[in-house]
DNA sequence: CTTTATTCCGTACGATGTACGAGAATAGGG
DNA sequence: CCCTATTCTCGTACATCGTACGGAATAAAG
């Protein structure tokens, strides 16, 4: 399902990216396949963090040549949206919908928690301006009509759902750097012996209280789970 | 202030990087300054965006050679390090802390909010792991200050402050796409000529609802606000 | 067959972060 | 006052990146 872009205007052109049957039928048949090429990309993203994607690993991984990506996807910027939509569709299954629509939000909020951490570089790509691809877009019919009890107008739902995410997101970005950074004690450990230092120096008082006492420390779950209430719980109190 | 960095461990020392009085005094005289070629940095990014900022530029903005900009930080990921740590030096100023913690919070929220738009950048760098400066200490330390009304043990005012951080941040990230993807019309024309061709397609009832009855669009200012104020007063109410 | 459209990909270019090491400047010890 | 240790300066060089270009290969249309 190779590509053509039109030099209209900058950037990627939502309709030349999703709306594409499959009409070409002339010239040379691929060889490869948007999809695999994207799984690719997906998987070594996963396991290696966006920055090991390189088009040229991903075109070894999928035995082509680096230029060959090219006819797929017109830059790697387009990539990453298409890596980004791909990866949606793992959330498009989760259809229950029971009765109350704070119950269902908070199902959704975990459904994307889940999803960010099997996937850590997508906190940082949702920051950045997208087209929503039909996965994407089939996860939010799913948000709005979850949101339909709540009576909202159009801005205000498409609204709540914008700000869950980018909450969601701005959480996990946070847990990942966490429990990433915890996994390197001589870092932890110097991280702490600074700190300790910058509480002894006498103007920091509250910190060398929050560092002489404390706590019990809390899950990121658990954390996650509170927050949201609070978001969520305190919705719709107009 | 020149830099020396020990082969210890791999990444940033803390200590190294923050603890450092003014001792070296033999050797030759640093003819720039880590603060001049911190802040050329920051103005470029706040201006061109955090991806114009290259090596080479700073250095030929501060009139220095490349290689020169490596005695004042060690790599170019800790001159980021350092920018945001320079930019937090904007929020240490505001003191008053009035009566009520949740407003103090909100205020301290709005702050935060008024930075990272200053620095549009702000939001993608706090989202990577890093350790706190000077700087980032001080306000964290006011933050600590405005929560101790609440009672709360060290950990969890410190889990309150970075969900409050990592809400802000998600938040400003999303209004910053938006605005900034809102100032090229053909580029919204063509996503809104998509998402209409999404909407006719049958599938997507909410969608098709909510374009057709958008209802009056919100400020990114109103949302914000609404937002916080449903995470602030939910708080503490274990 | 010729034409036209499409994919494949080797080569090449400009830009980037930074390792290396030679030179220049400064301070302390004799 | 020179010597030596120390520190900063920066030209050169290299690996790696995204991707422009263009020709060869392939397949359908005329």
């Amino acid at each position: 399902m190779p590509h053509d872009e039109r030099p209209g205007a900058a950037g990627v052109d939502p309709e030349q990216l999703w709306l594409r049957p499959t009409e070409p039928r002339r010239g040379r048949r691929p060889s490869f396949s948007r999809e695999g090429i994207i799984a690719a990309a997906v998987t070594m993203a996963d396991a290696e963090g966006i920055e090991a994607v390189t088009m040229r690993r991903v075109a070894a991984q999928v035995g082509a040549g680096v230029m060959s990506l090219y006819s797929y996807a017109p830059d790697k910027e387009t990539l990453l949206e298409l890596m980004v939509d791909h990866v949606s569709g793992e959330l498009t299954v989760t259809d229950p919908l029971g009765g109350d629509w704070r119950t269902d939000l908070k199902t959704i909020a975990h459904l994307q928690r889940a999803h960010m951490l099997r996937h850590p570089w997508l906190p940082a790509a949702l920051s950045t301006r997208r087209v929503p691809g039909p996965n994407t877009l089939a996860f939010l019919e799913h948000a709005l009509a979850a949101l339909r009890p709540t009576g909202l107008d159009g801005a205000a739902k498409l609204e709540v759902f914008a700000q869950l995410t980018a909450f969601v997101a701005g959480h996990v970005a946070h847990e990942i750097t966490q429990t990433e950074a915890a996994r390197s004690p001589d870092r932890v450990a110097a991280e702490a012996r600074y700190l300790a230092a910058v509480a002894a120096d006498g103007r920091h008082p509250e910190l060398a209280e929050v560092l002489s006492a404390p706590g019990r420390p809390l899950t990121a779950e658990a954390t996650f789970a509170r927050f949201l209430g609070r978001l969520i719980d305190g919705l719709d109190a107009d």
